[in-house]
DNA sequence: GTGAAAGCGCTAACAA
DNA sequence: TTGTTAGCGCTTTCAC
């Protein structure tokens, strides 16, 4: 209740007025420079009275300007709403402001010209280092943000012959065991909804899939393979699609939450019973997948720690500076929670 | 690829000289103003093409600071990882881009200091409004921005005695209604499992309950009112809790997505089945609620527009200025939706 | 121990 | 139609 309606914009200027200093004297002390300086206590406690006083809050626009440091990264995301996305999110933000970076987020909707506008703008925004989770395979951009000594690191999706730090997922390996999984529970008939094509994850989701398939001596069928975006309709549409095919799928597996949430929709109207009519499995699990009417089993990806050690390679550039030769890329695995909605058709296999 | 490895901070001197023209003029045409100015298409095509080849991006930090407008909005949340709130902040994020404003997200884990540092955080770093989900009741630092004229908008909560914007949702009706609803269908046992008191919406969310009880002539049973925070394991616990009462409640009214998880998991846990071994109600629906072993009935809250109107109004008062006295107040109705979570115990009443 | 002043990149008032 | 310049608020070099 201070300074209920005090004059905004209190400046350096008007602390150095009032308590008889010059700025530098007064930024120097706000600054925590008072030992360097050896700056006398009566000065330095004078400043912190007035400033408290006067209710000083520093303007972080002319101190960027002048420092080129924001303490604030950019973070560039296909979709916040996902859940996936917003808890790493979450996780980011949580980090960096554990750090002392605030986080300005912006939303591409896996468009590529969204994308570079996104990055445009944080690069006028003047952050200090980028977070990015990116559409597609164009990578200009973010090389122009590598040869400026931006830093930069990707998170999720990967790009080709970028030299970036990188942290990301197995996604063949989790794609591979789910499909195993199925297999081993005895389907041959499997089809997968993918997400955005082109992207890394999707990419090798799709291999994970057909190696699994090949491994195991299963013909792959073209009409199997469907979706092509992150979006509930692309699970529901892709889903109706399949069981009404003439030989549909024993097993679906939807690359991800969302469009599982569009899978399941699908199957309600349709009235197949998980896991007794067909079996389902789920890239990415949700809170809630345990208490559905058929508990999910779904390859689980270690989102903390994406978020976590993002972070942490992203700030470590910054403070420590760009190293031409050390671009660390950490690859994490992500796990096969089995429950409940995958029954074994014929001769079941042990896992 | 233009550009590889052009050195960076380009400004408006490096353009002006190539150009051979002054800042001032480079300023007006990259600012659209050619024709105010009257400058001629010679200069404006040059100054754009050299622009162009320099690749230049504006700073800013320095218009910011010039301008003191950042076009840029800071949204203050309590927690992002919870969908509600990353629902929101989706819309919130995609309204304000097409606005022309990017965001600067923050998050308070319902905390106090933690909210207040974070205003003062974007009060530093000059943005030109506030979106504020407000924990608990102190306002101070919201008064403040208000006395100095920086446009905020709370939303989702209310703080009493504050004029700022609000959008907000009539909490005492959505739960008088589910509370209702639970009653029309015999229950009276009915346990209640709240977020953070002293926040507006729990507040509300308690009255409406207890208000339902009263105009049906149920006694209030104090045992039955649990819980103080948005958090998957307070659900969980005050569930454990309830269940294990001498007397349980017949159905359990959790005021928030993220409790109804914890209590999905407390009710697997002791093999109670929904609805008939307990019946369930929730605050929030989700995306995964009618594909759970019981399809949930919620209170829904019409989060697209609350989003979208937030920014409405907050826009509204950053470009027409501040209004004394006209600070909105708009409340949106939650709504019912009726799914298959809630059984009937003994004299249904017809709803 | 402290101060003066330059300058970060931009806009706009004033001048021409 | 264009240029000169002050100044936004801050940090920091150089000076004393």
């Amino acid at each position: 209740m201070l300074q209920v309606s005090g004059k905004m914009n209190i400046t350096l200027v008007d602390i150095a007025k009032k308590a008889g200093l010059s700025v530098s004297t007064v930024s120097r002390i706000l600054n925590g420079q008072q030992r360097k300086y050896r700056i006398s206590d009566k000065s330095a406690n004078l400043v912190f009275k007035v400033a408290e006083e006067l209710n000083y809050k520093p303007n972080a626009l002319a101190r960027g300007l002048r420092l080129k440091k924001t303490h604030t990264l950019g973070l560039v995301v296909p979709d916040i709403s996902n859940p996936f996305f917003a808890f790493i999110t979450r996780i980011i933000q949580l980090h960096a402001h554990n750090n002392g970076y605030s986080l300005i987020v912006c939303n591409t909707d896996e468009n590529i010209e969204s994308e570079v506008e996104q990055v445009n703008l944080l690069i006028s925004k003047g952050v200090d280092g980028f977070i990015i989770m990116p559409v597609g395979t164009q990578s200009d951009h973010i090389e122009y943000l590598i040869n400026n000594e931006l830093p930069v690191v990707l998170l999720d999706r990967t790009l080709a012959n970028v030299k970036a730090g990188m942290v990301l997922v197995d996604n063949f390996k989790g794609s591979y065991d789910a499909t195993q999984h199925l297999i081993n529970k005895g389907h041959t008939a499997i089809a997968i909804v993918l997400g955005l094509r082109n992207t890394s994850t999707t990419n090798e989701r799709l291999e994970g899939y057909k190696q699994a398939l090949i491994d195991n001596g299963i013909e792959i069928n073209e009409k199997y393979i469907v979706g092509n975006d992150f979006r509930i309709e692309t699970g529901y549409i892709e889903t109706k699609f399949l069981v009404n095919l003439e030989k549909p799928p024993t097993a679906i597996f939807a690359t991800s939450d969302i469009i599982t949430v569009g899978a399941l929709k699908a199957l309600a109207e349709e009235n197949l019973k998980i896991p007794d009519d067909i079996s389902l499995v789920a890239f990415d699990d949700t809170d809630f997948a345990p208490y559905l009417s058929a508990p999910l089993t779904v390859v689980k990806q270690p989102k903390e720690l994406m978020g976590e050690i993002a972070v942490k390679l992203l700030i470590e550039e910054i403070q420590n500076g760009h190293d031409e030769f050390e671009k660390p890329k950490i690859i994490l695995k992500p796990k096969l929670v089995i429950r409940n909605s995958v029954v074994s058709v014929s001769k079941p296999v042990s896992i």
